[in-house]
DNA sequence: CATATAATTAGACAAGCATCAAAATGAAAG
DNA sequence: CTTTCATTTTGATGCTTGTCTAATTATATG
């Protein structure tokens, strides 16, 4: 499986709080940036890794980027965990 | 929450492999390490950082140090996963 | 076109991390 | 007590990563 790319994107403290921050809908670049102490470059390659994951999705609508999550790889994350709980199988 | 080990930890392979090793029940630090194609010293640091993040225990016995895996930490990993799909709550 | 705004990309750097070999700890057995 | 086995710790090394500044792309507007 893939899991590599999206566990590693998530061990970031900023990227888990930007999906936080997207739990309520979507969101420009620049708006999501504006929650962080670090510079819109920073936040960008965050975007960037989470991108690459496969946890969002962007949407250009003019001078705009909209971010917003994606749920169906999260699915696969607890299914891996509910997998471990369930012991043999 | 303590977020930050447990998703460091579990941003490495060869971690979330030993996790599934250890999903059929406690085993030895060398049987554990007999799985992969590292030296026993890295596995045994791989095991350090599970243990720190609280995703594993140990109990040592005699001359055996056996690791079992510890759900717990796995419940509030899923739950945060559930908290992002539910929306604003 | 020139300017302003939104966002990304490029390049550099320090801190962190996975890995190994070698040394050290701890427990059992001769 | 010395040896052996199981495991960890130490110290070193090269790769990865988060961050910044500066430069670049892209869109809208005067």
């Amino acid at each position: 499986m893939a899991f590599q790319k999206t566990f590693k994107a998530l061990s970031d403290p900023t990227r888990r709080a930007i999906l936080d921050l997207l739990k309520d809908g979507a969101r420009t670049a620049g708006d999501i940036a504006s929650h962080f102490d670090m510079t819109a470059a920073t936040v960008s390659h965050h975007l960037s890794v989470l991108r690459g994951a496969g946890l969002i999705s962007d949407d250009k609508r003019g001078k705009y980027i909209y971010y917003e999550l994606n749920m169906s790889v999260l699915d696969e994350i607890a299914g891996w965990i509910a997998g471990l709980k369930g012991g043999s199988g």
